[in-house]
DNA sequence: TTTT
DNA sequence: TTTT
């Protein structure tokens, strides 16, 4: 069946990057997506949208951006549940991202690197520490030969 | 910032058809929608995929409709959030439809009216007996005039 | 860039298959989209959406659909241009299909194999006899192993 | 039927702001979509897509962007034709625009007012002066009243 | 809590 | 638990 979902918007903070057991790396953050109407009051809403990146896309997404990038995300709504402690199942919708791209000016990235610390096992995204942002008003695939992709 | 999502799937039941205090209508339901890939062991997962549908609309999509239809989906993911009765915060992710189009074959929907029991107030939808579906594999407006649109 | 498309609609005829010098298979069609909505006189109008599918899901997609069939399309918008016999220019907008979903029930592809009769080089699609049609409302990737998709 | 679109580029050049006879606002364009994916030789094709947009978001559109403004565009395509001066019929795609969001940072637009000026009846966009850009990193709808929407 |  |  078809599912697609195209996003703009900003990371609510720096994105979160991990590895399976199996070694597969995987990325999840959030995404500030701010509304097309405002309400009465003239306030704009948010909707904090969850994603997740597999494999090799989701290492180059942690390394070139950090909480407030402005980002491009297109994907497809999955579901899962699972229990937590308490016991009670908890339902999870998010958006697991197939492509991504870029969207802030050139330059603005690499203003963020000072505040990357290059966490470990668990850590935060931010291991390595471009220079320059290739990816920068560009896309998200350079470099990325055919095996890396995971879609 | 762009927000836009795209489904084709089966409605897990019913669509619920409730009015606000106001007297805007409001449709809700979960689609199930299949995924592409199958898992190792052949079998296809499923996402289940929570709607809303306001105004005129809502009740064109409650008419229609019913479990097992199949249909298509456009809008925008929009996510809030409530404390419970228990006192803890529940996150929820839903798709704001914006369109719709019914993918049934002509004929299919009127054999569902016999499981039509037309509940009341804030009851399940099928308020209505269409005999016939206009809309089979055709689009979601006919007969909406503007200012019934909610979008 | 993001760019994505999706659409439901009906093949305006059977898919044209192709194959590159490479060996490439390429299927060609255009998809019949009615729209939303109607005209001032009561018409609805219908948008004729050229798209092209590549390798080995082309030859999926040729031999389970046929003229008339009900399908959704994912994929992203191209352009491209060419000098044609006067020595005009030709500017051809179209959509790379990277996923599709078969809307019809089961059963209804069976019948048109009727008017299938297997043309060769240039050839209409229907190569083949599927007996059943497997993925009616159902997806795109049954029986598709991972290094036949060109996605 | 479904039929959407979603797109992030920068214009090829400044919006064309038209009027028609009963006074509708028009603006087109076209936008360069750079591919995800780079050719055997290091380079990254571009998807030239045309589009229009109705009414009073032709206008907020036509006035705060230029030619290399990085925009997103929601919508759906739309094809027609007619026939040209020689005779030949014209066959035409375009993107019939239904929201679309500014992402450029802030203050980028403003600069870009110098080589604004300002033409006339079939004239390129630009017509006022906004001293700020009100809708730099945000979204179309600031101040367009529901009465102002086409869609 | 789910559909074919 | 949030971004500009």
């Amino acid at each position: 069946m078809l599912n697609n979902v195209t996003l703009t918007g900003r990371l609510g903070k720096d994105v979160e990057l991990k590895y399976t057991e199996s070694g597969l790396a995987v990325a999840s953050g959030t995404l500030a997506v701010s509304r097309r109407f405002q309400t009465k009051n003239g306030e704009r809403e948010v909707d904090w949208i969850n994603f997740v990146i597999w494999r090799k896309a989701a290492e180059n997404f942690a390394n070139f951006t950090h909480k407030g990038s402005l980002v491009g995300l297109e994907g497809r709504i999955q579901t899962r549940n699972y229990e937590n402690q308490e016991g009670t199942r908890v339902y999870v919708t998010e958006v697991v991202v197939e492509n991504f791209s870029f969207l802030e000016p050139k330059g603005a990235v690499s203003n963020s690197q000072a505040q990357s610390s290059a966490p470990q096992s668990t850590g935060t995204a931010k291991q390595t520490n471009p220079k320059n942002d290739p990816f920068a008003n560009g896309n998200s695939s350079i470099d990325i030969s055919n095996e890396d992709l995971p879609f």
